[in-house]
DNA sequence: GCGAATAGTGGACTGCAGTCTAATGATCAA
DNA sequence: TTGATCATTAGACTGCAGTCCACTATTCGC
């Protein structure tokens, strides 16, 4: 699998590099429809083609961009077992929060993005969406393991209400504090 | 108020008309991003600034042509206190994802759009997103008056809760049935 | 070194939303 | 009738994402 030696010129990695951390920069800095693909390769000191061997389109390249800063904010909830999962949803949601108040304007307007491109969307919702979707749903159903949530609950559901409360905030520009996860919390283990 | 007679020419009413018919006509046909502003022009007879004088962009008039087949179908539920709220509840979720059955690709587009204009956000709240949270909200609140729900619920997060269920699920592009209906519904009474 | 294969470069090009302009048309008030 | 005021028209224009092209550069197996 990893012997296969492709031939032709190798991919400039640096050039990949460059392109990301401009565009990080520039979108947490301008925001995401100030930025022109013009200005990323212009300061990445790359040629237009070159962004567009690599990504399929301005939203790709961001989503990747974020995507590798965001591993950190979005780290699996610690399954010691020494909290309860009450207390683990709720951190869980409150770095989630964090990450937002940092990229959130960035994620919208991906979302917006995955709404015009098929393609995108597909990956969007593969390396997004559905990793954080499945920690809630992994999550709760360990609350009713340890009989912290009524075993009559539908797991699936109560996750994509939870998943929805944010992302519907976020489209809407709400809130999204410490306040407002543990009102979440407080609902789904009502 | 009403006698305020405008000096110079009046708008023609057919022209909007026009062009709220056609947009909304070729954006159920052709989807959203595949219509552009220069065909709604041509096949409603009129001149591209004729549009812009009336509506802000083609997101405005989109809206405002939805909208308008709308209503009939996010009618208030009716207070008539037969039926138990929960019933309510859903039989209006059931009427919205009916609605998006023929609508849906339209309300994503117009979601996207309004993540990119804030101004156009702002009318698309107003207008769209806001009557339909106080409809679920003062139904949970009635739902609450009549000893159907809890009252120690937060009846604005279930709200938010509910609502936002949907919206996370049409831009996941996820199914919207009778059946999640059901189970939003179960689970906010549960 | 040579040819095949792939990457990078600069720049032209397409299609789109939205803006702008100059001219014409409709209505009212005096 | 005349002037003020606003609407309509046709079309030029801007700025943008993404595509295309001709050419150059780098790496491989031979």
């Amino acid at each position: 699998m990893s012997g296969k030696r492709p031939s032709g010129r190798p991919a400039n990695q640096d050039a990949s590099a460059a392109l990301k951390t401009v565009a990080l920069r520039l979108v947490r800095e301008l925001g995401y429809d100030k930025v022109s693909v013009s200005a990323i390769i212009e300061q990445a000191g790359v040629a237009r083609q070159t962004l567009y061997n690599r990504w399929n389109t301005k939203a790709d390249l961001v989503l990747e961009a974020v995507f590798e800063q965001t591993n950190t904010y979005a780290a699996e909830p610690s399954w010691d077992g020494a909290e309860d999962c009450r207390t683990l949803l709720e951190d869980f949601l409150i770095r989630i929060f964090e990450h937002l108040r940092i990229d959130g304007d960035t994620l919208r307007a991906l979302i917006a993005a995955s709404q015009q491109d098929a393609k995108f969307h597909r990956s969007f919702h593969a390396n997004f969406v559905l990793p954080r979707e499945q920690m809630i749903t992994a999550l709760l159903h360990r609350a009713q393991d340890r009989g912290e949530l009524s075993p009559g609950r539908n797991v699936e559901v109560l996750s994509t209400l939870i998943h929805g409360a944010f992302w519907y905030r976020l489209l809407s520009r709400g809130v999204l504090d410490a306040g407002f996860a543990k009102e979440i919390v407080a609902e789904t283990f009502a």
